[in-house]
RNA sequence: GGAUGGGUUCCCGAGUGGCCAAAGGGGGCAGACUGUAAAUCUGUUGGCAGCGCCUUCGAAGGUUCGAAUCCUUCUCCAUCCA
């Protein structure tokens, strides 16, 4: 028998929190975060990161681990992960994946093999040189000669990914194209629930609206001020999330505040969309509409809880 | 009251006789995604229907084979002079 895996995801400011809290409690689980963001240290406000008062004694996982100079990818994540899963099946409980980055979810899933070495700067260096020089186009014809398959699903202007395509190739001398074609072959090693919190647009973008002038209120920028003081810059992946850089243009002064909340909004809205079209596409998900519960948290969490007795789940 | 500039498709904004349903950007909508994923990238955006038709460039008239583009009047906005 595969061992439980309970997946809690949707759009960015769903209310994926709150919901995660009440169900953890109710089916003996614990929490681990799949949110590229959250992982960092005293990036709270921002990331709206649960708190240690809002996890109420609900273990947490995968939240404020790393140093926002540090590297986090799809690859440490998995890795991270696992490790966790193995501790709560040690504690007698069910493991619920909790966030929003689809890809991170995905790779956990379905246990999609990223062993095949690490990043080599080096190259990726010397690749960019070719794009900056040459154009996007020649470094898009590198990659058709070795993967003809990955030059035609990757567009010639997605240079991060062909990139990777290229790196991948020199690496292990494979395509990468094959190597995903058997990953997506791939079942999950779970017995697992996929749900996913969805709301209507109108509604959803309003929430993230009245969650962006509330981050405000709470210190957003003030909390950005330290980061900036603590030396963390643009440059570092940790400072490229949604709420941190348009808030540290303000603070260079490349916007006003006001912009720049505007900016933030609009961004977070095709966040939204983007997380919105990767569910979509994601086999065996159950959508769990807020609406048709009234938006009661008590019926959402009845609705999902039937859902996981479904697939012979303990929620005893 | 006078002078000048201007009113363009959801918004901004180009277009000064045919190649204009109208550049470009924004926004919206849709999509891709297997080591930066809160990232990166793509498509689409008047209506109906098969490169055809219909409505559209402040309004109404006019010139012309043909107008968003020229003329007339009206209207609204901006700035300046009284």
């Amino acid at each position: 028998m595969k061992k439980p895996l309970i997946i809690l995801t949707g759009p960015t400011a769903v209310g994926k929190t709150a919901t995660s809290i009440a169900l953890a409690k109710r089916i003996h689980g614990e929490i681990i975060s799949a949110d590229s963001m959250q992982i960092y240290k005293y990036m709270d406000i921002g990331s709206a990161k649960i708190c240690p008062e809002e996890m109420d004694e609900i273990p947490h996982y995968l939240i404020d681990e790393l140093e926002p100079t540090e590297e986090f990818h799809v690859a440490r994540f998995q890795e991270m992960a696992k490790k966790a899963i193995v501790k709560i099946y040690e504690n007698g409980h069910i493991p619920i994946v909790v966030g929003g980055t689809g890809f991170y979810i995905q790779a956990l899933l379905y246990d999609i093999d990223f062993s095949n070495g690490s990043e080599d700067t080096g190259y990726r260096q010397e690749l960019e040189d070719i794009v900056c020089s040459k154009g996007v186009h020649v470094l898009h014809e590198m990659l058709q000669k070795v993967d003809a398959q990955a030059a035609q699903n990757i567009h010639e202007n997605n240079v991060k990914r062909v990139i990777r395509a290229l790196e991948y190739y020199r690496q292990t001398g494979k395509k990468i194209s094959e190597h995903n074609e058997e990953e997506r072959k791939k079942e999950s090693p779970y017995q697992f629930v996929y749900l996913v919190l969805y709301d209507e647009r109108q509604q959803l973008y309003q929430r993230i609206d009245d969650r962006v002038d509330a981050m405000i209120k709470e210190g957003l920028v003030e909390e950005v001020i330290g980061l900036k003081e603590k030396g963390y810059t643009a440059d570092m992946v940790a400072m490229q999330g949604l709420g941190y850089k348009e808030i540290l243009a303000y603070l260079d002064g490349t916007t006003t505040l006001d912009e720049a909340i505007r900016i933030l909004k609009r961004d977070t809205r095709h966040f939204a969309k983007r997380q919105l079209t990767w569910f979509k596409r994601e086999q065996q998900v159950l959508w769990i509409d807020k609406q048709e519960y009234q938006y009661q948290e008590d019926r959402i969490l009845e609705a999902i809880i039937q859902e996981i007795r479904k697939k012979d789940i303990s929620t005893c």
